[in-house]
DNA sequence: CCCCCGCTCTGGATCGTTCCAATCGTAGAT
DNA sequence: ATCTACGATTGGAACGATCCAGAGCGGGGG
């Protein structure tokens, strides 16, 4: 009967069942594997009628390909790989989970997966080369691409498929797919809401100078203080990311009556500010006006509420993989690189009529 | 010259080079494909010179097994699955962070590697069983297991490998493995804790009575409570998982000042407390001690520093792979279950002499 | 009437690895 | 000298899918 030398019937005895195979299906809808085949990934191949009986029985047996035997023949895996680093200073991990939860969600969607790897710390490149050579995954998202990173450089050269979530800062011959969030305009957003607010001298707490995220912030306040004819001389300080820095920078800002307003790089910066208000008795809102940046959990929770810049980062997973499905399939991408807007979520920490 | 049928000497003219196999590798070496599987798979089967020539030629070409085809051939795909939801309320989403972190890392160190899926937020168990019919994945780890949850009944069933992080909590017949944190000893040293400060009427804010891990924990609260002589009655509260409503339950409870100690099921919550306090004027740690639950970045930045209990994660992912380990070996478990304990960060919201 | 084409469908070959049985050579026992 | 045992190595088969070339079958054009 059947001319396939498939599997014996002893299968549905056992606890632990063999999945049903490509060859199962064929004797049981009467057709050839090649069939079956077809009716998973080219169903208008078959005529209407072969197609119904066979996904018929592919419905009833409960099959699904088996993922080696695919990858193997065909050279994808459908896995998607991403170094997951622990909390990474500065931005806060959380911000990670969120863009996370939707990159998998969305890859999933055209039956992608997503592969955590880990590295060591030191060595920023580890991981990647043991899963190229593998041929364990058919691409990379980037998530780590501070300025002078060697990934997308090695990437590149390796011939691999990838997607940053970054865009390249220095470096000029880079031409690969990215996205990335317009800092600057956060902080812009940011200070003209506080200048709408009627703050007139607003400070800046960011980073050092050897941040090139930070940079690209704090140049969105100097620009809207620029363009509001603010002097920002004095106004701008580098801390490291902790929420005492900021405290006490905010203290020593504060002994100018006139500085009112402050945008900072980080949540946990804003909240230092915040810190710095109550000790001093001083209502944030209502006589100082504080918006912090990536609008974590703590930012929510904190009181009175901190006011925040949001990046829009499930659009950045939905874009990536987007992207991601261009460079698979060796279609030319219509843009190098892809610069998203943050939003600015509004809270008590810098509202005068809350 | 070469017995094996390699590639052509193309593929180093390429720019998409395709990786070297175990042929290639064989042919380098001068001797069959099965010896260079040993000498990765079982070394001590070779003659050490013979090894020795075999690693040098893997080293040299930069050779790693591909992993489709092992994968293919022998069943294991060195995949573990987990399902990846979207921020879970009540448990703060940061707590996965660290988790998962601690989880790719110990996997990696035995070659394994991590995949997260997806699912419909609708049906828990949608994702698990395509992942098992396609043979993707050689183990879950199961995270969302509050009671009644049918993903362990449903792998279980399917004889499939998994670790679960929650125990079975009304599952007489469950008998799978699982790793937990003692949440009823957390808050009973919180409670401790703050009797040891002094406090004697000490109030639960706690989640609804639907739910089994806030039952636990105010079991400890209770536990502690009765230890030390001191009545619960109208001390015990339930909320749903935010700000203000635990605000508002602190208030209404203030309102009897013998009540100075709060602990509580989550950060969220004793957040909550603290703006309270704020608003009456009172000081966190020297009038009031408040403890929250999980550690969030959201205990360390907020002021003065909410005192928290701290999940032992790390501890908690290591376990995991340690026992999917044995699960996958076919070896005996030790024990069906093993409960974690967890710690008390002290910080200044409940801290006299701060 | 025949040929050719396009639509369906088929069966063998193949991807790169590990499983399995068999082979070879050498040493120790008979 | 012959047999057995064993350590080291080998080559064919298999895992389950897709690629590829080709076969059967009608139908339209010459």
């Amino acid at each position: 009967m059947s001319q396939h030398t498939s599997r014996p019937d002893v299968q549905r005895s056992r606890h632990h069942q063999t999945p049903p195979t490509l060859a199962t299906v064929a004797d049981e809808a009467g057709v050839s594997r090649q069939t079956v085949s077809n009716a998973l990934n080219n169903p208008d191949l078959l005529r209407p009628e072969t197609l119904e009986r066979v996904q018929s029985v592919i419905e009833r047996l409960g099959y699904s390909p088996n993922r080696a035997a695919r990858q193997l023949r065909s050279g994808a895996s459908h896995l998607i790989g991403l170094r997951f680093e622990p909390a990474q200073e500065g931005t806060s991990n959380a911000l990670m989970d969120r863009f996370l939860h939707t990159l998998v969600e969305t890859a999933s969607r055209t039956g992608h997966h997503v592969l955590l790897f880990s590295g060591n710390p030191q060595d920023p490149l580890d991981g990647y080369e043991d899963l190229l050579r593998s041929t364990a995954v058919d691409a990379f998202v980037v998530t780590d691409t501070y300025a002078g990173t060697p990934q997308s450089g090695f990437l590149q050269e390796r011939g691999a498929p990838f997607v940053t979530f970054g865009r390249p800062w220095d470096e000029p011959d880079a031409d690969h797919a990215w996205i990335d969030v317009d800092g600057a305009h956060g902080a812009r957003i940011a200070t003209e809401h506080l200048l709408e607010q009627g703050h007139r001298r607003i400070a800046w707490l960011g980073w050092e100078k050897t941040s090139r995220i930070g940079q690209d912030r704090r140049s969105g306040w100097e620009a809207a203080m620029r363009a509001a004819g603010v002097e920002t001389a004095g106004l701008g300080v580098r801390l490291t990311d902790n929420v005492d820095a900021a405290r006490m920078a905010a203290h020593a800002l504060m002994e100018d009556p006139s500085i009112t307003g402050f945008v900072c790089a980080s949540d946990t910066l804003g909240i230092g500010v915040l810190h710095a208000c109550a000790e001093r008795r001083l209502r944030p809102g209502v006589d100082v006006g504080v918006v912090g940046f990536d609008d974590s959990l703590a930012a929510q929770v904190t009181w009175p509420g901190l006011s925040s810049v949001r990046q829009p980062l499930e659009q950045v997973a939905v874009e990536i993989v987007r992207i991601l499905h261009t460079v698979l399939a060796h279609q030319p991408l219509e843009e190098r690189g892809r610069m998203l807007r943050p939003t600015l979520v509004v809270r008590r920490s810098s509202t005068r009529t809350g």
